[in-house]
DNA sequence: CTGAAAGCGCTTACAG
DNA sequence: CTGAAAGCGCTTACAG
């Protein structure tokens, strides 16, 4: 069978004995067809098992079903959790999703915007934090507005500072202000951070919070019980290493996403300090698992699917006036088994 | 600014005052041309920030960047591990991936295909076991056999029986057996298996591995102490459950992938019992967190992305025969401290 | 080395 | 209701 042996539409019309434009009709259901043409033609696009040519639909048509997302890593469980919620809005609208996973790389997640604009994406969806960096700003920006300027949709979630993009906002601030005083109530005086890379909005947002629900209380964060770790096990693992080499003067530490606060549990474990009886630990995020730790873990539960579909359909959507929309999620503080009053002594 | 104002290749060419075949071979390389022209054309191309339209390409060109990836779930680590090597890989070669995520749904798989096909995806992806079948098999064989037919090539992840496709073969059936030979030599004798859905022949391949390597040493497995769970957490804690409502005469549990076992975990332990003091626990797969667990779980180890590495490497080299390749890749059983010798009663 | 022209597979005014 | 024709934005023989 030669390669070039795809059906086309004309293929259809002649086997129906009808014209392509009737072809068109009929498959898009775009104007009244006599009905017996129409039983032809369905007739024959089944036995021919005709696939439309999605490439010349789209250049026709002048608009595509592609649907670009865009995220930081797709093997990081808060976003193949989100990215659940963008797959199930996807399928319900017969959208195709051309997936975009940076690793990290500011300079691809440029490309990817335009290699979507090169596909004619109707939305691109940036999931994941902005980077606090001028220059990527800048560019990213100069990118996306050419891509808005043709008629694009870019919905981002989480804080994108200088991209004017709707937005679907999990509300990292409010959300680790929370989980302080919550921290504070149990009867915690003394707080350390590991926190993510200060060039992403999320980390810098949570820290941000959680200062100000411990500023609430009276309350200050040492700058030396701040560390900065990746956003991933081995970045928290890392950062309370380095935390417990510079004395661990804290009763509660906060990992800035769960993922962090795993490796963080087993540094802890490592030195001999267990958690919560020496030192509690909270995360931020509640992916799938940190229930099933030993202890489980404290953390703020965003409802990741649900942001997901969220930001589709916000994308999805159109605008009535040039302004960006913007929409908040809740994060609920969770308390499990990983945080408790702190030990008698204050200090392990 | 109007929707329709995308820079087009014939803009490029009035800018650069050459005709639009000229700027088609600069920017593709495609044949030689003056040096003059050749800056011009460049610099038109930047000044007007064109982009291709990557479907405009695909038509004239018979053939498109797209790759397509299906799996069954993308928010489960297992599947999102692989996808990670396939976004690796895809991002070295400039392909554009499309994802499709069926969510268990057999009817969907199909269709996305269906869709890839319209798309012209040079490449299609199957990542994650096929269905023991046989309407499945029979609608799915010949979707796919029509996309082969036009020129594309299809890359399956795990046994897909019935279907003639090329395929990198996690080798599920001797991983099981080697862990139940490592079992057997920690001095287990009676054995309990929480496995998948039977129609998934990851799982069944898992469990017969489990049965040969028990076999080996004169071991059966009862009837009764093989439960069906779905493959993940929940389906893992449902199993567990029912396990224990039946009586659980084992020493040693095996999960059928790594997610089924946290949920038996979670099931033992809220059943009073202490993995390992009262009963051993394994898994598959080796996904990220399940060495920190309490305990951390001993499994048999896949090198997730590597497999979507090497699927994807696949799927772009064309085979020089008509048969169908295959590429095994070898579990490697980790033991951790999940599994022990069994206690001395024999029995919890 | 360069351009005019045909063609990729659709859709959609435009006539009838 | 139906068809012939133009057009979507590229690429690539084909001439020169």
């Amino acid at each position: 069978m030669s390669e070039r042996s795809l059906v086309t539409l004309e293929d259809v019309a002649q086997a129906a004995g009808v014209s392509p434009a009737t072809v068109s009709r009929v498959l898009n259901n775009t104007a009244a067809v006599r009905a017996d043409m129409r039983e032809r033609v369905l007739a024959a696009a089944t036995s021919l098992a005709y696939t439309p040519n999605s490439h010349a639909q789209a250049l026709a048509r002048a608009t595509s079903q592609v649907v670009g997302v865009i995220c930081h890593d797709i093997g990081d469980p808060y976003f193949a959790g989100i990215i659940r919620g963008v797959m199930r809005m996807a399928s319900e609208h017969d959208l195709h999703v051309t997936l975009g996973s940076t690793f990290g790389d500011q300079e691809r997640e440029i490309a990817y915007v335009g290699m979507m604009r090169g596909q004619r994406a109707r939305a691109i969806l940036l999931i994941g934090s902005g980077f606090e960096d001028a220059a990527w700003q800048e560019a990213m920006g100069r990118e996306l507005d050419r891509y808005v300027a043709t008629g694009g949709r870019v919905t981002a979630v989480s804080r994108h500072r200088g991209l004017h993009v709707d937005a679907v906002l999990p509300q990292n601030r409010t959300g680790a202000a929370e989980l302080a005083r919550a921290m504070v109530e149990l009867g915690h005086r003394e707080f350390a951070v590991l926190s993510g890379p200060a060039t992403l909005t999320t980390a810098a947002d949570r820290l941000a919070g959680f200062r100000d629900g411990l500023a609430r209380a009276g309350i200050e964060l040492r700058p030396d019980q701040v560390v900065e770790g990746a956003f991933n096990r081995d970045g928290g693992y890392a950062a309370a290493t380095e935390l417990i080499r510079r004395g661990l003067r804290a009763t509660c530490l906060f990992a800035a996403t769960d993922l962090m606060a795993v490796g963080v549990l087993a540094a802890l474990r490592n030195h001999g300090l267990s958690v919560p009886d020496d030192v509690s630990l909270t995360g931020f995020d509640d992916i799938p698992l940190v229930q099933d730790l030993t202890p489980p873990l404290t953390t703020v539960a965003l409802p990741l699917e649900e942001v997901g579909r969220r930001a589709m359909a916000m994308a999805l959507r159109r605008g009535t006036t040039t302004r960006n929309r913007v929409e908040r999620v809740q994060g609920r503080v969770v308390l499990r088994a990983s945080t408790a009053p702190p030990p008698p002594s204050g200090r392990p």
